[in-house]
Parts: structure tokens; C-alpha cells; sequence
RNA sequence: GCCCGGGUGGCGAAAUUGGUAGACGCAUCGGACUUAAAAUCCGUAGCUCCGCAAGGGGCAUGUGGGUUCGAAUCCCGCCCCGGGCACCA
């Protein structure tokens, strides 16, 4: 054993001895407890980033500590190889996505292997590869049939100057991040999941998942939305025709005190009212620039304008007028509101503005509104002004309305899911083809499952104007499957939330040939602990539930849920910067190639080394390739090895607290391991370890109190390993080192015992966080052959018994003494103890006590 | 704008979920070792007041209220930061 830790060599050589041994190789073994511990698979942006080391590293932490707990584990690891960046990255630099994406996973490959992750890598899958994404198309074919998939419009950000559609992400400030265009929203067709039929079941499975965090569940529940309103129509007439417009609402309640109706600009009506309008037809025009985002329209001015139109209150008779409003949602609802200005504040403001009138129609139970109202007044009460419902409360008056509304023919109850089907289609290159055929005759035509897969041609570079498949000939024409004329291949592809839906599947059985899963994903699902960034609460994890249920109701697998326990990492950020060009284009620059200056009020100024100009400071955000600030944790890794590296990054931070990503501290990691180290070479060269086996002695009292010590911190280790936070197990055998240093020195066979026994628990507890050291330093002192097949340690009962406990005694809820008492010291003795304690007497000051809570075991308050 | 989190010393954090606030680590300062540096080891440390000292008191968990014998923890209002908002992944 060298006297000086030496990390890289120690690392080498443990990674070359798991790699012989095959020893994260997963087998199906029945009648052994499996673990399935999977971290979400990483896009191939390049390198990896300080998100990913922590990702990897606390997945690792749990295999690891569930492997010496006796399970089978699995933990897998594979690529997100669709997406976006790389047609980025093909623009700047004109290289095909395919070379790009296989030449980030090689060197992202290298770098994950460095940092020893316990990972089956036989079962590694890349999502670019069409034995993969075949049974995205496969299993789009089968919910084709089964009508969960179908066609229709949709609205995406065009540029009018490429010509091409833009990601959300690549609209700035409602222009094209390239050519600075404004944005137009433009509809057009597009294929859709029906996820809305799964909205029930997506809600209810929730309160099935006792491994999920609250926050997740209650981000996904407000997602789907559930809300029970009432659907009702406003009827009119037009062009001789009597026809209805049909609003939904949840404030029934208020419906006495609607004043107008507002139409969303893509709402049927309002193109119709547009014919013979040239203003309204430019108003609709105008709500059709800017992006789709939801964020823009609920941020952006609330605008309206009158249609001309009317329509008949559906209970009152009125005419009510009918509007366009740009805060109009086509995509919720109806697609139009009713507008009640005296109890939504939105509506208030809309009122207010365009001088609408505001009937105030609710008032609190308690009390009365005073009028006229300033803003609306949005809580529940009761109904005035009503005429038959005044006086009714929320629930009386829904119901009455929704009854007389039925009766009438024009409305019923209804519920309404927030949740909308999911969109897949995509105008681009870099991910699975639809597997469609357009023919001029036949129409749109499912490629027969023979013909998959569509294979995606891996030599195009895109130029930002379009999907460069639809200059492909060779790939657009085709023959019509069914009537075998000339025809056109889809040239769309899917999101790339398809590819990630599923994956985790397709590790149980990454080479069956014939089958998207086959009976090992019976073995091995669900998975029995998930982690990834809290940024997939919604989207990746809800997509992935409804995938795993639609995959069960076709017969595929045998359970509806894929995740049973899910640990959502909270994100490593870093600062951002960037300039923006002439026309608008946005670079955002690494902090690493900047010169930053800091003054003390916080202000910062930053130069590119390159060039020596300034670049503008855009605030803190989550390490990302497209805002260029990631940290890579190379450089980490080259000076300070592995385990220096994953124990610094689990010490720093509970693993769901977010992360301002800073190396201040990593010193600290790197002189704990070295003393470890030390400290076991000393150990080695006197052989005490050795000389110690056996079960332990009779031990004096400072000997004891050691071991109690020990075992103390070891009980607590053990309950923070089981709650997932692993910042205080690193922490815990940090004071377990500390505690041996102190211990005595002596060369007792009974201190040895002691020694023997702490080294033991402090290399297994820490094996799952510095696998590489604590592989080594296990063989050194003899404990056998491998840490990994050592069973986890457990505190012994005996070890912590003591003899006397320690009390708190408060004077009204503030501390004023500690004292030591007997284990087995009565009520009567503490008290006199207690009350005879010079500081207590102090605080009372003769005064009575009037009453004494007791905390048993821990803490005496007395109240004076 | 809406939904979900977070805010504790100079910094990362802990506090077993209402019971000693600041464990453990970083940085800082002082000391030891060394020709020197690095490395290593020892010590100190929230703020503030009284005291030569030993020691003792007060104030402190973003902010303002409240509940409680007792609040970082529970309740209400506000401020700031992060995540998501359906085409970034």
C-alpha cells in the first residue's frame, strides 16, 4: 500500500477490476429481491455537465447501498440521442447531427465510465438508432388503429423569413432567434396522442404513488386540471340560422351578472364576423403574431374588440355582445368565455377598459359588497340581483342554474380537463419519421409493419429553412402501400418526448429483435427508484404514465405505472451570459471563457477572453447547452480523481435542494480522503486491523464511549440513507474519521477491536459515494475480496447503551442549564436535580413554577 | 399571469419533522512543523452588551404579524430567487 493517496491509479485499478469481473452485469434471477435504479439518460449535448455528475452520482449512491442490501440491481444507461441541439449544432458548424451525436456519446461514454458508476452498460441504447425507434413508429402504428392517435391542426411559431418552424426556445421576445423576424403563429396538420382519454386514470393512479413527491404530484394533478363547471350556450341568430355558442364555465353562479362574451381570434365565429369587418379582420390578424407560448398570452396586454355581434342571455334574455379577446385560450374550453366583470378580475380590467358595464351579482356571506366595485370580487357568497337564485349560496346556485339551463335545453353540468392531447408532430429532421404515407388516392396511409422501420437517412444537414427530408427524394418517394401508385413519406417526425416515454422499458431486453419489450421487462419493472432533474415533474413524467398505461390496455406489459419511487434532483445552476447581434441573434457565452469582475454591490462586468468585449450578465439559471453554462466536471475529475469528485458533489447539498454551482469546498473532500487514507496506511503498517479479529471485548469506558460514538453516527447514517439524503451520510463519516483520530492511541488489543470494527462500517458507508477508494482500502486491510459484496452495516444495539443521558433544562422556553442524569433516574430525582441547579435557581428567582413540561430523554421546561 | 419549490453565519449546510439554532465542511485568523513553500497538525470564530478574567446577559433562521410553555419548523400577509407553462431536453 503507497504511503500518499494516489486516487487515479487506485481508480484505474478498481475500474479495470469491475470491468473484468463483469461486476454491474444484471441478470434475471428469480427469487432474488430486484432493484431497478434508474437516473434519466442524458441528452449527448457534448460534454457532461455538473447536473448530470450529480444525477449519476447520488443513482450510483442508491445501487450501490441496495446491491450490499442484498438486491439484484440494475442500473442502466443510454442516450437521448434525438433532438435539437444537434441541428443547432450542424448550422454553426456544418457536420450531419448523426456524426455529431455518436461522436458526443464516445466522448461523454469516457467520461461517465471515469467516474465508476456501477452501470450494465450490455444494455446501453441510443434513441438515434433505428432498432430503437422502430417501436416508436411500431407503437404509433397501434394507437393508430385503436384511434389513440389522429390528425388534425395545430398551431406552431413560424418564421416568415427562414421559412420554418421555430421551437418555443427559439423565439426571443416574440422574434426568431436567427433572422429577428417577427413571429407568426400558423396552423398546420398534425398528428396527436390522446392523452385527454387517460385524464381520469392520470389523476386518480397519483394517490397510488406513495414513492412520488407531494410537490410532483400536486405540479401533475393542477396540470391535468380537473375543474367541474358547467357547459351552456348562448343562442343567436346569423345568416337566417338559429344557431348557439357554447361557453364553459366553473362560476355558474355568476351568470346574472355577464355582460359580454369574449371569442378567442381563431374561434369560427369571429372569422365570420370578420367577412364584412376590416377592422376586426385586422385585430384577428394582429392576435395571430407573436408565439404560441403560454406564458407570452397570459403575460402579454389584454386587448379585445367588439364583433358587431349579439347573442341572447341563455336565462335572462338579454343581449349580450360578443367580443374577440387575445387572453382567449382557442385550445381550452370552448375556445370563448362569458365575461363577468364584477366577479373575475380578468374581466374587470377587460370591462373597465372598454368601457363595459359591471354588474355586481355576489355578495359575501357576511356583510355587503361595496359598490360601485374597484376590482372584482372573486370569492364564493351569495347571490343578489339574481331575481330567483338571490340569496342561494356557490353550490345551491350552480345546481339551480345548471337545472334550468338543461331544462331549457342550453347546458348541463360538465367536467373539463386542463390537460390537451399531446401534439407529436415535428417540422424536423433529427428524429423518428412518421411512419405515414400521404397517396393522391388512398390519403394518409399506415406503412405496413413490414416496411418498418422508416429508416431516417443520417448524412442531411439542416440550414435552418425547413426539414431538410423534404429535399430528400430518395426518402419522400415511395409507393403507396395500399394501391402501390406513386405517393409522398411523411417528412415529419416525432417529439422527441416519444423516444423518453418508453426507454426505460427497453433496458430490461435492449436486444430483443423481433419485439418492442419481451417478458424481462415483466422481471424487471417497474422501476423501483427513478431520478432526474425536477424540471420533468410535468411533461417527461406524465407523457412516460400514459405511455406505460397505453402500453398495458394494448397488452404489452403487466402495469400501469413505471415509476414506483422518484427522486427528483433539484438543478445545479450557473451564471448566464450573453450579446446580442445586429437583427437580434442571441450568443450566450460560457462563464468559463469570460473574465468576470464582481464590485461589492453585486454589479458584475464580463469580457470575453476571446476578444476582450463586454457580454451581458442575464442572471442565474440551470445548466443547459442552449444557455451555454454548464460546468464541465473534467477538469474536476483530472485533478482531484472521482471520488473526490462524487463525494464533494453529494457532501454540498441534499440531493432536491437546488444547487448554485460553486467548487468552493472541494479542498474539504479531497483532505478526507487523503486522511482516510493515512489513517488506514498507519493502520496497515502496525496491523492493528489484522490483529483485531474476533467478537469484541470488554471495553473500558473511554473505549466504549468510542464505539458508542460509532454506532451513534452509524444509526443516523442509516436513517439518512433511507430519506435520501445522502449529504448528511458524507458528513457522518467525515465525524466517524474524526472520532477514531481522537480515540486512544494505545496498543490495546481491546482499542484495536474498536478500530477494526469502525474501519469496517466507515469503508462500506462510504463505498457507495468513493466506490474506488473504498474498494481499495477494504482489500489493504484485509476485511476480503470486495467491499461490493460486503453486507451493509448495522448499528449494534448493545454499542449504544449508555449509561447516562444528557438534559436540556429551560426556564419558559429558553435554555439555562444542561445537566447529566442516571439512565435509569427517577421523575422525583431529575426534578431535584433540576430545581438545585444554580442557574435554574437564578432564572426562577423564587417565583412559582406553574407548570413543567417534560420532553422524556431529552428536555425539562419549567414555566414560572 | 398561472402552478410548484426555496430563502438559516463570509460560504455549502445541519437541526431525526414543534423541544439546546449553526453539527460537519469551506474560507478567514492565530499557532506548531519546515531553510522556504506545499502538505499536515492544533486552536479560534453568528452579532452584540457587561466583565481584567473565569463567566454572564440580550438579539438572531428573507420580512411583518399570529398560535404555543416553547417556532427555522405551524397559520396569515409581503419581498426576493429558482423550476414548469405543452416545439429545449
Amino acid at each position: 500500500m503507497e504511503q500518499k493517496y494516489n486516487p487515479h491509479l487506485i481508480e484505474r485499478e478498481a475500474q479495470e477490476y469491475w470491468e473484468r469481473t463483469r461486476a454491474f452485469r444484471a441478470e434475471e434471477t428469480p427469487g432474488k429481491p430486484k432493484y431497478y435504479c434508474l437516473s434519466m439518460f442524458p441528452y449527448p449535448s457534448g460534454k457532461l455537465h455538473m447536473g448530470h455528475v450529480r444525477n449519476y452520482t447520488i443513482g450510483d449512491v442508491l445501487t450501490r447501498y441496495h446491491r450490499m442490501r442484498g438486491y439484484n440491481v440494475l442500473q442502466p444507461m443510454g442516450w437521448d440521442a434525438f433532438g435539437l441541439p444537434a441541428e443547432n449544432a450542424a448550422m454553426a458548424n456544418e457536420v450531419a447531427p448523426a456524426k455529431w451525436t455518436y461522436d458526443n456519446i464516445a466522448y461523454m461514454k469516457r467520461q461517465l465510465r471515469s467516474l465508476g458508476f456501477a452501470l450494465d452498460w450490455s444494455r446501453e441504447l441510443a434513441t438515434c438508432k433505428p432498432d430503437y425507434y422502430r417501436w416508436n413508429q411500431w407503437l404509433f402504428l397501434r394507437m393508430l388503429e385503436k384511434g389513440l392517435v389522429y390528425k388534425t391542426t395545430g398551431t406552431v411559431n413560424w418564421d416568415p423569413v427562414d421559412q420554418t418552424v421555430l421551437a418555443n426556445e427559439q423565439v426571443i421576445d416574440g422574434r426568431g432567434w436567427r433572422t429577428g423576424a417577427p413571429v407568426e403563429k400558423r396552423e398546420i396538420p398534425m398528428y396527436y396522442m390522446a392523452i385527454t382519454r387517460y385524464a381520469e386514470e392520470l389523476l386518480a393512479a397519483l394517490e397510488k404513488l406513495p414513492g412520488w413527491p407531494e410537490r410532483v404530484k400536486t405540479m401533475q394533478a393542477n396540470w391535468i386540471g380537473k375543474s367541474y363547471g358547467v357547459r351552456f350556450a348562448f343562442p343567436y341568430e346569423l345568416d337566417g340560422r338559429n344557431e348557439k355558442l357554447w361557453v364553459f364555465t366553473t362560476r355558474a353562479d355568476t351568470i346574472i351578472g355577464v355582460t359580454f362574451v369574449a371569442l378567442a381570434a381563431e374561434h369560427p365565429l369571429a372569422a365570420r364576423a370578420a367577412k364584412d369587418n376590416p377592422q376586426l379582420a385586422a385585430f384577428i390578424e394582429e392576435c395571430k403574431r407573436g408565439s404560441v407560448m403560454e406564458a407570452d398570452l397570459a403575460t402579454m396586454e389584454k386587448k379585445g374588440m367588439p364583433t358587431g355581434l349579439t347573442v341572447t342571455h341563455p336565462l335572462t334574455s338579454e343581449k349580450i355582445p360578443v367580443w374577440v379577446g387575445n387572453y382567449v385560450l382557442m385550445a381550452y374550453g370552448e375556445g370563448a368565455v362569458m365575461g363577468v366583470p364584477g366577479h373575475d378580475q380578468r374581466d374587470f380590467e377587460f370591462a373597465v377598459e372598454y368601457r363595459l358595464p359591471v354588474k355586481a351579482v355576489i355578495k359575501p356571506v357576511e356583510g355587503e359588497l361595496e359598490l360601485p366595485l374597484k376590482e372584482a370580487y372573486v370569492e364564493h357568497g351569495l347571490c343578489v340581483n339574481s331575481g330567483r337564485y338571490d340569496g342561494l349560496d356557490y353550490e345551491r346556485a350552480v345546481d339551480a342554474i345548471a337545472a334550468d339551463l338543461k331544462a331549457k335545453g342550453l347546458g348541463d353540468k360538465q367536467v373539463l380537463w386542463r390537460l390537451r392531447d399531446w401534439g407529436i408532430s415535428r417540422q424536423r429532421y433529427w428524429g423518428t419519421p412518421i411512419p405515414i404515407i400521404h397517396c393522391a388516392g388512398c390519403g394518409d396511409v399506415p406503412v405496413p409493419d413490414s416496411e418498418l422501420p422508416v429508416v431516417l437517412p443520417e448524412d442531411c444537414v439542416p440550414d435552418g429553412t425547413g426539414n431538410p427530408l423534404n429535399k430528400r427524394a430518395d426518402f419522400v418517394n415511395c409507393e403507396c402501400p395500399r394501391c402501390g401508385k406513386p405517393a409522398r413519406r411523411e417528412t415529419d417526425t416525432m417529439d422527441t418526448f416519444v423516444d423518453s416515454s418508453w426507454y426505460y422499458m427497453r433496458y430490461a431486453c435492449a436486444d430483443s429483435p423481433d419485439s418492442m419489450v419481451d417478458q424481462r421487462v415483466q422481471y424487471w419493472l417497474e422501476v423501483d427508484q427513478y431520478i432526474g432533474g425536477i424540471e420533468h415533474a410535468i411533461l417527461h413524467l406524465l407523457y412516460s404514465r400514459f405511455w406505460t398505461k397505453v402500453m398495458r390496455d394494448l397488452g404489452l406489459v403487466g402495469f400501469g405505472e413505471p415509476f414506483t419511487h422518484l427522486l427528483t434532483q433539484g438543478m445545479v445552476l450557473n451564471d448566464i451570459y450573453f450579446r446580442k447581434a445586429e437583427g437580434g441573434r442571441i450568443t450566450y457565452y460560457n462563464p468559463a471563457d469570460l473574465d468576470i469582475q464582481a464590485d461589492d454591490a453585486g454589479n458584475r462586468a464580463a469580457t470575453l477572453k476571446a476578444d476582450g468585449k463586454p457580454v451581458e450578465y442575464d442572471g442565474i439559471g440551470t445548466m443547459s447547452k442552449s444557455k451555454n453554462n454548464g460546468v464541465d466536471p473534467q477538469e474536476l475529475i483530472d485533478h482531484y480523481g472521482a471520488d473526490i469528485a462524487r463525494f464533494f458533489i453529494i457532501f454540498t447539498s441534499p440531493p432536491e435542494m437546488t444547487l448554485m454551482w460553486s467548487d468552493a469546498g472541494v479542498d474539504g473532500a479531497a483532505r478526507f480522503l487523503r486522511r482516510l487514507w493515512s489513517y488506514a496506511h498507519e493502520l496497515v503498517q502496525n496491523g492493528s486491523v489484522k490483529a483485531a479479529a474476533g467478537p469484541m471485548p470488554e471495553l473500558p469506558k473511554k473505549l466504549a464511549e468510542v464505539r458508542f460514538e460509532i454506532h451513534a453516527l452509524l444509526r443516523q447514517a442509516n436513517y439518512d440513507m433511507g430519506r435520501l439524503q445522502f449529504n448528511t451520510v458524507a458528513h457522518a463519516a467525515i465525524k466517524m474519521l474524526n472520532a477514531l483520530e481522537r480515540a486512544p492511541r494505545d496498543a490495546d488489543p481491546a482499542g484495536d477491536a474498536v478500530i477494526a470494527e469502525a474501519m469496517s462500517i466507515l469503508i462500506r458507508l462510504l463505498s457507495p459515494i468513493t466506490p474506488h477508494i473504498a474498494h481499495n482500502l477494504w482489500r489493504e486491510l484485509g476485511y476480503g475480496e470486495e467491499v461490493l459484496a460486503a453486507p451493509w452495516p448495522e448499528p449494534d444495539p448493545a454499542a449504544l447503551v449508555q449509561d447516562e443521558i444528557e438534559l436540556v433544562v429551560q426556564v419558559n422556553g429558553r435554555k439555562r442549564a444542561d445537566i447529566r442524569v442516571p439512565r435509569e433516574a427517577g421523575h422525583d430525582a431529575v426534578q431535584d436535580l433540576v430545581l438545585a441547579h444554580p442557574s435554574v435557581q437564578k432564572h426562577i428567582n423564587g417565583q412559582p413554577v406553574k407548570k413543567v413540561v417534560v420532553v422524556p430523554g431529552k428536555l425539562i421546561n419549567l414555566v414560572v
